[in-house]
RNA sequence: GGAGGGGUUCCCGAGUGGUUAAAGGGAGCAGACUGUAAAUCUGCCGGCGACGCCUUCAGAGGUUCAAAUCCUCUCCCCUCCA
């Protein structure tokens, strides 16, 4: 796809705007794809990346899919690994102010966001660079110079700083800093193009101002849509739990994926799946009118996305084995094993509420207790609810919690 | 710098001397129902081999038989004034 960039204008917009939530500067967009294609020089399409979630799941994806796109038109994809900013922390949605990383924490963080994201950029296409390399030569005066670009009112038209002021909520200093140095580093790499989720669109939008203060040619904003989580109601994250991880398992995929609302399932097809136009508008309709079942169409983008991280036979695989185990009531083929000393036992027999809270299935004894209690817990496959019980531990024992929590007993 | 308001268990938010592990709501978890969805109903929701004990109401001291509640100091946040 070297040099795809030749691709006429429309063609290339016409995959550039696909599933896009909106576009600013869309004429500047369109002069300088011309420009790219008449010199044949790429454009530069710059990503930022905040390095505090070192787990990439498929919120983060909707985007870097976006830019998997440009790369194979063969534009220049620059990701900006944020490790300068990072310690200090994106004020975006938070209506708190983050804890400041440390350098290293931070190096760390990036290192395995890097690994990750191979999954799915091409390594040999794809540019990193680290904005400390411009921040941590910069002078303080430079500082103050820079932020005189910026006045506090307009600071303060930003959502979330203009709400947490009216709130009484604390804003310190240096959070104002950030959409500054973001805008920056679109200054410092010369960005064509910045991708970002729709909750960035002020900072992504300063980058556009700070680079004509500057002199330069106003970058295009891409945003994308962002991508509720598996409750339907939050958006995807690491710290609701409401994630699919693509480190993630097969199995462990497809479950959560089955867990989704009902209301998520085109959404999920639209931003996370290949499946053509034509056929995303037949399955909404489906739904719509009934023809279609839920679940299937539920089963079918679950499988999709495995697809996507592994391969089709996995997907298949992944699905045969969730209609087993929640259907028939079996038992996963993989289980998390836990090792258990022989010398804890007592005549090879544990009390049940340790060994529940020995699988780390619960936090403490207590949720242990909880758990049988409520019957929630069964041992290979028997249920059991009282309290006052010593099982006879023995090696290969299945110990279930809820719906879908198992572990395996390892004697050592 | 001055005056006032405030910091409660994951979140919001009651509680101003004992009956408070702390109302209520949300989130979460579990059970039933189902399609591991939604809705609904029920229960749980600090720790401990546990009708008792331990730790918790910003932090440190103090008063008291008894403190989240009273006093002192410290830290943090907000509002108004400068």
């Amino acid at each position: 796809m070297i040099g795809g960039y030749v691709m006429e204008i429309a063609e290339q917009l016409k995959i550039i705007k696909r599933g896009i939530d909106e576009m600013i500067g869309e004429e500047d967009l369109v002069k300088k794809l011309k420009k790219s294609k008449e010199e044949g020089k790429a454009l530069k399409v710059k990503l930022g990346l905040d390095p505090t979630a070192p787990d990439i799941h498929l919120g983060h994806t909707v985007v870097l899919q976006k830019l998997k796109q440009f790369q194979d038109l063969g534009h220049e994809i620059i990701l900006l690994i944020g490790d300068f900013t990072g310690r200090i922390g994106d004020p975006t949605g938070k209506s708190k102010a983050r804890t400041q990383l440390t350098e290293e924490e931070v190096k760390e963080n990036a290192r395995t966001y890097e690994e990750q994201i191979f999954k799915i950029l091409d390594p040999k296409k794809t540019k990193v660079v680290f904005n400390s390399q411009w921040f941590g030569e910069m002078s303080f005066s430079d500082a103050i110079q820079l932020s005189s670009n910026y006045t506090v009112a307009r600071m303060l038209e930003r959502e979330d700083f203009s709400k947490r002021y009216s709130n009484n909520q604390p804003i310190s200093i240096h959070e104002f800093f950030y959409p500054i140095l973001q805008g920056y580093d679109s200054v410092a790499i010369e960005a064509d193009v910045e991708l970002g989720g729709t909750d960035q669109r002020f900072n992504l939008l300063a980058g556009r101002n700070l680079q004509k203060e500057y002199g330069q040619e106003a970058q295009a904003i891409i945003m994308m849509p962002l991508l509720e989580g598996l409750d339907g109601v939050d958006k995807m994250s690491k710290s609701k739990g409401n994630y699919i991880g693509i480190n993630e398992a097969p199995s462990e995929m497809f479950g959560k994926a089955m867990s989704m609302p009902d209301e998520l399932i085109t959404r999920y097809f639209e931003l996370l799946t290949d499946i053509s136009l034509e056929e995303l508008n037949k399955i909404k309709e489906g739904l719509a009118n009934g023809d279609l079942h839920p679940m299937k169409m539920k089963k079918k983008v679950a499988r999709e996305i495995i697809n996507k991280y592994y391969d089709e036979d996995t997907a298949h695989a992944a699905q045969e084995e969730f209609e087993r185990v929640f259907k028939e009531g079996d038992t996963p083929d993989e289980i998390p094993e836990v090792e258990l000393a022989t010398s804890d036992l007592e005549d090879g027999k544990l009390w049940i509420v340790k060994l529940v809270a020995a699988t780390g299935l619960v936090d403490s004894n207590s949720e242990a207790r909880r758990m049988i209690k409520q019957g929630a817990v069964s041992i290979d496959d028997k249920r059991y609810d009282k309290m006052n019980l010593d099982i006879e531990v023995k090696d290969g024992m299945v110990i279930k919690v809820g719906k879908r929590r198992f572990a395996k007993i390892i004697l050592k």
